[in-house]
DNA sequence: TTCTAATCGAGACGGTACGTCGCGTCTTTAA
DNA sequence: TTAAAGACGCGACGTACCGTCTCGATTAGAA
C-alpha cells in the first residue's frame, strides 16, 4: 500500500528537492511544474508522487532543510542584542533569493488549507515557540514588560518583517530590525 | 485594437466579477478557473479575456469594489481612538470570509511580479498613504513620537494583523488591535 | 454535452486520419500512440478524443474511406469472371502495405468486443451482403449450385484469402484466387 | 548470461502460465498486464522476464501446452471422416472460451512480426504439415483430386473456420464443418 | 428607423501539464 | 543462484484548462 521507506533512493530524494528549489527560485512556485522538476532531477514523475502529495510538499521539505538551525535563538543574556541578531537573520532570509520559495509557499498556503496546516505546524510554530521561550526567560529577568502577552510580542516584532516581504512594499533588512526594535521597545508615545 | 468601452456590457462585467469572487470564496483563487467563472456568469470566455488580462485581475477589481471606503481613516482628533477604529476594521476584513479572495490575491502575488505591482499600487499604497497622512497630523500635534519614521510606524501597527492572517496562526480581531496598540504605544521596555 | 458537429474542423479530421493511417503503416497499430497521431497531425490530443473514442476508431474510419468502392462487385453476367475480378481486388488489398492497418484492426478486435462489433457492422457486413447478392443472382441463373447456402459460399471463397493474410503463411494474391476458384467450383472429389 | 534452467522453479513456471491464460480469458490479452500476471501467480515480475521475452510468449507457451495433441490427425483410411473429426475439433477449439487466448495471440501477431514468426513456426506450421501429410496419403489413395495443391486444399478447408472466428461473423461449429466439407468436395458448379 | 459594425454566448481548437498506469530494469533480503 | 518484492526511470494514457479563434445572434450608435 504505502511505499517502503527502506528501499527509498536518497539520491533521488535530494535531486528532487534541489531541482524543485532551483526551479522555484528561477520562476516561482506557481510556474514550476512537477514534470520540470522530474526532468531536471533525472527522475520519473512517479517517484515524486510516491513520496510527496504535491510539489508544494517538496518545497516545504526543501525549505525545512534549508532553514535548518539558521534561525535558532541565541541567549547571551542580553535580550535586545539577541533579538537584533536573530531578527536580522530572519530579515536576511526573507529578502534573500535563496529563500524566495519560502514566500511562494506562504502564498500557496492562502488557497490550500492542508498546506497551511503543515506549514504552520512544521515551520512556523517551532520557531515561534523558540522565540517565546527566549522572551519568557527575558521577561522573568525583567528585560521585558511583565504584562506583555508573549504571542503578542512575537507578532509585534515579526509581523513588520513579514509585512514588508509579503506585501512587497520594501525588502526586510537588518536596518529595519534596528529601527523596529527601537520603536517597539521605546513605544510610540511621545516623550513628555 | 482595444475594445470599445462604450459598447461594453455592464451586466456581463458585474456577473463576471461576482462569479469570480463567489468561486474564489468557495474554493480559493488557485482552484478557480476562467471557464468556471464564465459558466457561472453566463458569459463567454472571450468576454473575460477581452476586458481583463487574467483571473487575478478580475478578483483585484472585485476586491477594490468591495473594499470601497470601508478602510477610510477617521480623524476625530484622537489618534489612538482613530487607529483603534480603523485597525479594527482592517482586522475584521482580514478575518472575514467575504474578503478571503484578498488573501488569495496576496498569495498569488508572491509568484507574479505584475500582480504584485498592480496590487501594491492599486490597493496597498493608497491606504498606506492615507494612514501615513493621519499619522503625520497626529505627529505634528504631538500625539506620536517625533523621531518615528511613519512608514516604520505603519509596519509596526499593521504588520502584526497581516501576520496573523497570512501565517494563519490565529485570526486577526479587534481584541488583537487593542492589545497591539497598548504594547506599541507603551513600548516593551519594562517600567522601572 | 456532445460536441457540435457543425463547428467541426474538417482540416483536422483529415489530418488526424491521415496521420493515424501513416503511423499505423510504419509501426503497426499497437505501437502507434494517440500522442504521436496528434503531433503528426498538428492537432491537440483533445481534438482526437472529442470525436473518436480511441485510436482504433480513427483507423476504422480511415480504412472505411480508403476502401471506398474498391471492393464493389461487378456484374458482367459471368459469375466466375466477376468473382475472379473482385476477389483479386480483395487479395491485393490484403497483401498491400497501404491496407496494413486493416489487418491491425482485425487483430485489435480480437480483444475489443466493441471494436469487433463496429468493425463487423461497418466494414464486413456490407461487403458480405453485396457478395451474397451477387451470388444470389448467379444462383438464380443456374451458375451456382442451387443447394449451397450463400453465407457458406462466401466463407468458402474469402476464408482462404483472410487465412493467408492473418496467419501470415503466405501473402494472398490473384494467383491464389485463380486456383481457389478452380478448386472450389470443381470440388475436391477426384474425377472418376 | 542466460539463466540456469536446472534451478528454475517449475511451480512458478506453471503458476505464471496459468495466471496469464486465466487473465487473458477474462479480459483479453491486450488488457492483461505483466504486473497482474505476477501478482496473480504470486511471483516477482523479474521471474517472468527472466524466462520469457514478453507476455505474448507466455501465452504462446500456454496455448501450446493446452493444444497438446488435441488437433492430431486420425487416419482411419477414410479421408472425409477423418477431416470431419479433426476439423470439428478445430472448430470447437476456435469457438471455446478456453482457447480465447489463441485468437488474442493471432490478433497480437498482426502488429508484431517476431510473434508472428514464432507463432507460425511453433503453432501453425506443425499442424499444417500434419494436415498436408494426411492429405497426401489420401491423394495417393485417390480420395482427393490429384491436381490439387495440398497447401491450397488446407487453406480451402481451414480458411472458412478461421474466417468465422477472427471476423466474428458467427462462431465456428461442427455443423459448419459438415456443410463446408460437402461444398468443398462437391464443388460449387451446379449439377447439369 | 434602419443599417452596420462591435460585442456577446458558445464552444472547438492547438497546446501544456496533470496525476496514474504499466513497462522493463535494478536492487535488496530470504531461502 | 534463484526467488518475491517492489522502487526506479520512462513513456503514454485520458482529462482539465489555458488563451485564441471562429461562429451566428443581439444590440446599440451613426446614418
Amino acid at each position: 500500500m504505502s511505499p517502503n521507506l527502506d528501499r527509498r533512493s536518497e539520491r533521488s530524494r535530494q535531486a528532487i528537492i534541489e531541482a524543485a528549489m532551483a526551479l522555484c527560485r528561477e520562476q516561482g512556485l506557481a510556474r514550476t511544474t512537477v514534470e520540470e522538476i522530474a526532468k531536471r532531477a533525472g527522475v520519473g514523475k512517479q517517484t515524486i508522487y510516491r513520496w510527496w502529495p504535491s510539489k508544494t510538499a517538496v518545497v516545504e521539505e526543501g525549505i525545512n532543510e534549508l532553514a535548518g538551525t539558521a534561525t535558532d535563538f541565541p541567549d547571551t543574556g542580553d535580550l535586545l542584542a539577541d533579538l537584533r541578531t536573530q531578527m536580522a537573520g530572519v530579515a536576511s532570509i526573507l529578502s534573500s533569493p535563496l529563500f524566495a520559495p519560502y514566500l511562494s509557499l506562504i502564498g500557496a498556503a492562502q488557497d490550500d488549507p492542508e498546506l497551511a496546516k503543515s506549514f504552520l505546524d512544521g515551520l512556523v510554530k517551532p520557531r515561534v515557540n523558540a522565540a517565546r521561550d527566549r522572551l519568557k526567560v527575558a521577561q522573568d529577568q525583567g528585560q521585558l514588560r511583565a504584562d506583555a502577552d508573549l504571542d503578542d510580542v512575537v507578532e509585534l516584532l515579526y509581523g513588520p518583517i513579514y509585512y514588508r516581504a509579503l506585501l512587497r512594499t520594501r525588502p526586510p533588512s537588518p536596518a529595519q530590525v534596528d529601527e523596529l526594535l527601537r520603536l517597539a521597545f521605546a513605544g510610540l508615545t511621545p516623550i513628555r
